[in-house]
RNA sequence: GGAGGGUUGGCAGAGCGGACGAAUGCACCGGUCUUGAAAACCGGCGGGCGCUUCGCGCGUCCCGAGGGUUCGAAUCCCUCACCCUCCGCCA
């Protein structure tokens, strides 16, 4: 959620910033004065509720024999605020469904336009692999290999499951160690977060009501699967006000991701690309306001680390306003090479949500002199397990259908050569 | 799953229809004292929202959450969440 008393303080400068996301500036204007609105209900409702309660004391303080007659006169003003209580909650009820629904400020240095138009901001990792010889793609590869299982987990599960089994298996254990250990490097206290979480969580974290189609609930417990693990991180320090000097907290989680993709239908069908389930190592920092743009390059800088220590190629994207999520201000992709499909393909994702996600919240912080202020939280993918494996597959083949390991993974991996055997 | 007990300020803990945003202790911050520190003493010490001559300030709401009764609720009633104890089940 934005700061609704920017459309006053800032008008222009936030329709201008907003313009660049399509929201256009009449429909600005009304949520303008519908919190305007909001505030005049409140100093009515205060009023009145100040008249109420002194009658109300003044009983308390009041003869018995006198009481009858006060007691009349305070049950109407009783009614007053009743009356002036009901039309704010109404109003309430709509300032907060409307600005639920305003996208954050982009960022000033966000790059204009759509989806595609994302500006390559630099290459990193070895040279774009050439493979002398037809590339697989990472369905064969792991098939071939008995590292992957998609038959019996449609049979099982879906479409959009997979069994990782053996060497596959390993490779994720061996992925997550590797992810962690550097994340731990940087700072971040690897977590384990419940991944059912309340419905408090997932508005909070701004993923309902808007992307409700996309989340997997529970039947009888009000319960909702998270898409991931950023919910439960952003959610732990929710309506908490933090102390300065904790800050930044850094936490790199560990956990299944869930995802209806609904809408997505016939998109990436083949593999684990896009899957219902899949695993992944999470970043997420909560820091003072004026700390967040660099924590997102901190941030960038540790997948940039992770992918080229896994002598992946991949390059670094600078996402468009219009691509954007509705709680990031910026957004930085890394999409890795995969030679089974010819294509840049996106393998983590951080995000700069600003105080956006903090509003909702309530993630505070506590300020020496003056009012408490909202904190910047960000999220970044350290490692998604099987879009990783893809493209650690997809480029490091060779010809008989083997993979070879990196160097980084070999001491978690316990080998240097894949599907050998 | 069954039975019982709880949830009050950073922590502990009183209050159980009217003067209670809430005793007291600890912790913390400032001051006095001291060569310095400790002790002692004095003072301060939550959050949201709104107003504000932005200067201290003023108003309102918050005693797990939501609803209800009442002129008036931390106190009474209902629903929910969480915690603890015992039994059952279980990795």
């Amino acid at each position: 959620m934005i700061d609704a008393r920017l459309l006053t303080t800032e008008p222009d400068a936030t329709a201008a910033a907003l313009a660049r996301r399509g929201v256009d500036a009449a429909a600005l204007a009304d949520l303008r004065d519908l919190d305007d609105r909001r505030r005049q209900l409140i100093a009515e409702v205060d009023q009145a509720r100040a008249q109420q309660g002194g009658a109300s004391k003044a009983i308390g303080q009041a003869a018995p024999e006198d009481r009858g007659a006060m007691i009349q006169a305070a049950q109407e003003l009783k009614d007053v605020v009743a009356r002036r209580e009901a039309e704010l909650a109404e109003v309430l009820d709509e300032h907060a469904r409307r600005f639920a629904a305003v996208p954050n400020l982009p960022h000033p240095d966000a790059p204009d336009g759509v989806e595609g138009d994302g500006v390559v901001l630099r290459t990193i990792g070895p040279d774009k692999p050439v493979l002398d010889f037809p590339p697989r793609d990472h369905v064969a590869l792991l098939e071939d290999a008995d590292a992957l299982d998609l038959a019996r987990a449609g049979k099982v599960s879906g479409a959009r499951f997979a069994y990782l089994k053996g060497e596959g298996a390993l490779l994720e254990f061996a992925l997550v160690r590797y992810a962690i250990d550097v994340a731990m490097r940087h700072g971040h206290t690897p977590v384990i977060p419940p991944v059912l979480v309340r419905e408090e969580a997932m508005y909070g974290t701004g993923f309902l009501p808007t992307d409700e189609q996309q989340i997997f609930a529970t039947r009888d417990d009000d319960l909702y699967l998270v898409g991931t693990s950023e919910v439960p991180l952003a959610a732990l320090h929710m309506d908490e006000v933090l102390d300065p000097a904790a800050l930044p907290l850094r936490y790199a989680g560990y956990s299944p991701c869930f995802r209806r993709e609904a809408g997505a239908h016939g998109k990436d069908t083949r593999g684990i690309l896009r899957v219902h389930q899949f695993e992944k190592v999470e970043l997420f920092s909560f820091v003072a306001p004026e700390d967040s743009d660099a924590e997102h390059e901190r941030i960038l800088g540790i997948e940039e680390e992770i992918f080229a220590g896994l002598e992946i190629h991949a390059q670094v994207v600078d996402i468009p306003v219009g691509d954007l999520g509705a709680s990031a201000a910026r957004k930085f992709d890394l999409e890795a090479w995969l030679p089974g499909q010819d294509a840049y393909r996106e393998v983590t994702s951080c995000s700069n949500t600003t105080d956006y996600q903090a509003r909702r919240l309530k993630a505070r912080m506590r300020v020496a002199d003056g009012d408490n202020v909202l904190v910047h939280t960000l999220n970044g993918t350290a490692l998604a397990v099987q879009r990783a494996i893809i493209a650690l597959v997809e480029q490091h083949q060779r010809a008989d259908g083997t993979v070879v390991v990196p160097e980084a993974l070999v001491p978690h991996l316990g080998r240097e050569v894949l599907f050998a055997s």
